[in-house]
DNA sequence: CTGCTGGA
DNA sequence: TCCAGCAGG
């Protein structure tokens, strides 16, 4: 998914504690799309309340938002607006239906499930207006804030880490790095062992930085390289030159200086390559006012998450009281003034 | 995906 | 006490 320029990238270790008291910024349907593919019952459809709406993306933004909050850590979402304009709908949907399908074919396989692998083609997900206002909703309870991108949240997310409105990009994509965010954090909330899909096996995951001026500075290269390169590998808007991986597209950069040029040397040519290049460079984002982060409203998630959608109470009042410790200094009057 | 629990 | 495996909604 996205630019795979992980082979030229300098990673450095890093953990959620260490980064206490950071502002971060993260792509939500990214995560909400992870959260409907992944957060799933025994029958492997996703969760679902007692009236049979969907659930996983409640579940999964609420316990992944406390774990950032828990540890001081304050988290932005960045909604989609309208798809860039050169992003081709008919393919993004067909590789969002893939994706799906091949997750859900792992647990098929995981549980030996003959009739479900048969099945699997004719079921697709997609993220409804109604889970984007849930997903809306059940942040502003939070008191945590959201922004509606222009264009891709990818872009606006990464945005506000270029212009230091949040200190790093939450994401597993490099696109972040293309589109200008000073820091990436990957794996960040992941902690031990996580299954290989498909096969039982596990692997340890760490959570990890990316510093763009470092990387650049290592490379030697500058920013527009950066995207010569990542555009030579491939985006989400054009499939790359065959042959060329993040090494190559490296040393071919840095011998004939930009991508035009290693384009006429390979006799090769990329539709769109202008656009392509200008929506890295200057994609289509908003500059964000003041980011107002409030304690959790705790009556209204007990009321939205239990008594709506069939949360348990106990596990959701016992994460509040986890996520209440890093407001202890708020008052009721703050409380008022949010909502 | 993340929390919780029961067996070691 | 620890962590693998299962439940959650």
């Amino acid at each position: 998914m996205g630019v795979d320029i992980s082979g030229i990238l300098v990673k450095h270790q890093t953990s959620i504690r260490e980064n206490g008291g950071i502002t971060v910024s993260i792509d939500a349907f990214n995560i909400i799309y992870q959260f409907l593919s992944s957060i799933r019952g025994e029958d492997g459809e996703p969760l679902k309340d007692e009236h049979g709406n969907i659930t996983s993306h409640l579940s999964g933004i609420f316990y992944r938002t406390a774990t950032l909050l828990e540890n001081n850590i304050k988290p932005v979402y960045s909604f989609d607006g309208k798809p860039y304009r050169l992003k081709d709908e008919t393919l993004k949907e067909r590789k969002a239906i893939k994706e799906k399908n091949i997750a859900e074919l792992n647990l098929a396989m995981e549980n030996k499930d003959a009739e479900k692998i048969k099945t699997l083609s004719s079921r697709i997900n997609y993220i409804t207006a109604d889970i984007v206002s849930e997903s809306k909703k059940l942040l502003d309870m939070m008191g945590v804030p959201w922004v509606q991108a222009p264009s891709e949240g990818e872009a606006q997310a990464s945005y506000m880490s270029k212009v230091g409105a949040v200190d790093s990009v939450i994401s597993q994509d490099y696109d972040c790095l293309l589109l200008g965010a000073r820091r990436v954090l990957r794996n960040f909330t992941m902690y031990g062992r996580r299954r290989i899909s498909g096969t039982g096996k596990f692997i340890n995951i760490t959570p990890e930085i990316i510093d763009l001026k470092e990387n650049l500075d290592n490379l030697g290269i500058t920013q527009d390289q950066l995207i010569g390169i990542g555009i030579l590998v491939g985006t989400d808007f054009n499939p790359g030159i065959r042959g060329i991986g993040a090494k190559t597209g490296l040393s071919l950069i840095k011998k004939y200086g930009d991508i035009e040029s290693v384009l006429k040397q390979k006799n090769k040519t990329i539709d769109n390559l202008d656009e392509i290049k200008e929506f890295f460079l200057n994609p289509p984002v908003e500059d964000t006012g003041e980011l107002k982060f409030a304690p959790p409203y705790r009556e209204k998630i007990i009321e939205y998450l239990c008594a709506e959608h069939s949360f348990s109470e106990n596990r959701i009042n016992s994460i509040l009281d986890r996520i209440e410790k890093n407001y202890s200094g708020a008052n009721q009057s703050s409380l008022d003034k949010y909502f």
